[in-house]
DNA sequence: CATGAATGAGCGTTCATTCAT
DNA sequence: CATGAATGAACGCTCATTCAT
């Protein structure tokens, strides 16, 4: 991948997650990007292209959030980890990334919830070592949670979301 | 408000809620509340306009949603019926009005936290009542899962969501 | 039909007969209408609806340059007013909707020579009355013929063509 | 010339002859050739340059078509010839250049009526030697015919072109 | 000789908005 | 009150062409 092509890819990425997909286009993130507008259908065809290329990459960074929970064999590390992990969100591209993907939760095409079943089934392995009565809906709860949490986190309530994690470890107790 | 009126913002609010706000044409809003695209700019100004009339109606459609949580004194109660609201959204407008709110979460300009307060002011009462040790987390704990208990109705995983419902019944023992 | 559809019309006759279909750029034709440039999809749809619209027109100018070729009973006359059909062909725009059917002859997609079997078929009787021994290939004969002579019509070069219209009446004895 | 230069000629007669000039973009050539599309221009300097060159190749190509009966001597086989031509036309390629060139009839900048001067006047001679009243006429007249049968024989109208060859050579006696 | 990244102007089309009727 | 013709800016995208490699 060429300097250019990811300067578009930088671009579209704070442009749609700030502003919408179909509220930015394709001419301002060109100006951003500080190429030519043509060039990015060049590269990524058309303005879904470009979209679709964001997505990919966002996949890539999730799995790698996700990574160190998956691997973790102790269940309550499981899920101290799993209500660690929206502070885990690095720069401001990662937290874009997050943006994105959550704009586009009520978008059908684009909404892939199967991506986060090995999560929530890791928590439900976790849960059920750990006695709770009803795992299955425990795991799905935390991940709810844990989805607020990193919207907290994305806004900026830093401050909020780590006291909310505090008593979160706490009441979990781990 | 002539019938014109309401059938604009029944369209509108149909259409920005299922495709955003910023997807969606005046031109198909006129066509399918059946009116001229004249029209809908002398009742509400601009497109902003539109969006602003359907905000302040989901305020008050809110408002009645609210409003039995907010009167109830028994503190069981008061998390019993928040545990439930997301199952008193009624028919599908208010269910797009849900949505609506949902979408422009990302969008400060329309983004208004506030408009919760009361309610999670209630459930700390609530939960000082019934000896919890961290209220106000818990308050904040609880609203975070509603929300997402309405977004999984809103998205018609009524199954679902109704076992997780009952879930936590048990858990909170209201 | 609006002075500003036919203004619209008219420029697109002139620039598609003059320059070619694809040649052609709808903000030209705009231009030359001196109506806006969004006003061309709005009456007609697309660029193709509004080549649509123009055939839809040269179909009927066409009939009537026809029509009384088809009516006439007299053998030598049909013949007759058959050679002097080109001459029939008006004003400017009457020769432009003959020059955009003729450009468009290699576009399968709008190359319609049925429209033509009338009066081929009003030949052949012709000639089958005047005792020609193959009056078939005789009708096809002049058709195309004609056809020559017109593109010469409009091409500007009258005075050969009158010539040799001169000729074949001559030719023909009619 | 290289092979890839000629790839591109290829590619260009075929699209420009089916689709049209304008309607044809350098990009599909280059795909339509197998080379970068810079190549075009670094061999052709310009769109423009393509065409001429392709328009040259036709000259020549006309040229061998029209050589066997520019150099007949037997003036019945001169008319023999002509009305045969337009079935000599031999591969895809041959006709490619026909249909280009009767195309481009109605566009100043390339017709180039003179070219077929030498026939016309051979046609002349031929019709005088036989004692035709109107040789210059009727040499105009046969090349018209000519000129359409060849259409009809490039839409592939074989069958029908081949009689009405036959109705010529009759009509004529030669 | 050959590539393909890069450009900027222009394309057909849609947009929110205005206004005469 | 209501229409729909009309606008002009902006949209996503394609074009012929250039140029560093």
């Amino acid at each position: 991948m060429t300097e250019k092509q990811s300067n578009i890819l930088n671009a579209a990425l704070e442009l749609f997650s700030n502003q919408g997909y179909a509220a930015t286009a394709t001419s301002q993130i060109a100006k951003k990007a500080g190429v030519s507008e043509g060039l990015i259908f060049r590269h990524f065809e058309n303005k879904k292209g470009l979209l679709n290329a964001l997505l990919k990459e966002a996949d890539g960074r999730l799995g790698k959030l996700f990574g160190p929970i998956l691997f973790e064999t102790n269940s309550k590390k499981v899920i101290r980890r799993t209500i660690k992990m929206p502070f885990k969100i690095g720069d401001g591209k990662d937290s874009d990334y997050w943006k994105l993907q959550s704009i586009l939760k009520w978008n059908s095409e684009y909404n892939k919830p199967e991506k986060l079943k090995p999560l929530i089934y890791k928590l439900t392995v976790a849960f059920r070592n750990l006695k709770y009565k009803d795992p299955d809906n425990e795991a799905k709860l935390l991940y709810h949670i844990m989805d607020n949490i990193s919207i907290e986190v994305l806004k900026g309530n830093m401050e909020e979301a780590k006291i909310f994690r505090d008593f979160l470890l706490k009441k979990y107790k781990v």
